[in-house]
DNA sequence: GCTTGACCTCAAGTTCACTTGAAGTTGTAG
DNA sequence: CTACAACTTCAAGTGAACTTGAGGTCAAGC
């Protein structure tokens, strides 16, 4: 089994290197040794970087991502867990598709000002109501997409 | 045409007063006088702030939403951004959707591990890879739903 | 044996949208 | 008149997830 450099799991991973060591300081992967100061990864270091992604893309936090981690490597997270995450997102993507739905009427609408608008002033006013009705939820990052530098 | 001070502003908006400074610096609202130190709001203020709720809630950042604010406190968003907007929920919505389609499989998969469920692997690549592949986007917060303290 | 460049550590900085705290001012109730 | 609550300003802090910078180390190639 070969061992992997930053730079290259960086590459393969698509993850900055800073990132990588930012995630190894919290726990989130394990580097098995280092050659000279160079730390070295496993391979399966790219699929628990996969599983990452995913908990990020599900709306985790790296806290949260980090307490799903079994010691090993191996993951632990209760069926329970997902479905409840699961609702979430079914829940945020109802109000995304009530926004897209608003704004692309107000985008084709034929009232002379968007303020004269009925369907836009309703949408007007459920965003305000969103604001302080639906289950609190966290600024959580959605979809981050970070491109790297060079 | 009665003023509201920044106190009747908050508890109507569900705003705090210290957004609501934080606003008026920013320059997203505008208070038409004081009585005293205190800040005196127009009514439309709320109207207004249910304009700037929308694009939060539409994902823009509070700076994309003074350019789209005109200095009279009418708006002047192109019908283009709109669209552009809802193409960019759109986008966000199926992410979400694929996401959660694939968390509620995990949830009640009858493998014994998640990881070796094909599903949850095929989720897995594709967060890896939606970190890099979808059109690049700031973190932008989602449905916030701040509570306020009292 | 020396240079080079890729890595290292640690602290501090970044962004966004606010909040918090300290210290000061003011209209109003008593 | 005085106390007080409710506002005011301004600076600094918050949290998430990293990035950036300064200064240091090391294996490999010439």
């Amino acid at each position: 089994m070969k061992l992997l450099d930053i730079a290259e799991v960086s590459r393969q991973s698509g993850i900055a290197a800073s990132a990588l060591r930012f995630y190894e300081e919290k726990g989130l992967i394990l580097s098995v040794g280092r050659r000279g100061l160079k730390r070295l990864f496993e391979p399966k270091v790219l699929e628990q970087l996969g599983l990452i992604a995913l908990g990020r893309a599900a709306g985790f936090t790296l806290e949260e991502i980090t307490s799903m981690l079994a010691p090993a490597g191996k993951l632990k997270i209760s069926r329970d867990r997902l479905a409840a995450k699961a609702d979430e997102l079914d829940s945020d993507i109802r109000y995304l598709i009530a926004m897209r739905n608003g704004l692309r009427h107000a985008a084709r609408c034929s009232a002379p000002s968007h303020m004269e608008c009925p369907t836009f002033r309703k949408l007007i006013r459920a965003a305000a109501a969103g604001l302080l009705a639906p289950e609190g939820k966290k600024p959580g990052a959605r979809r981050s997409g970070r491109e790297r530098k060079s």
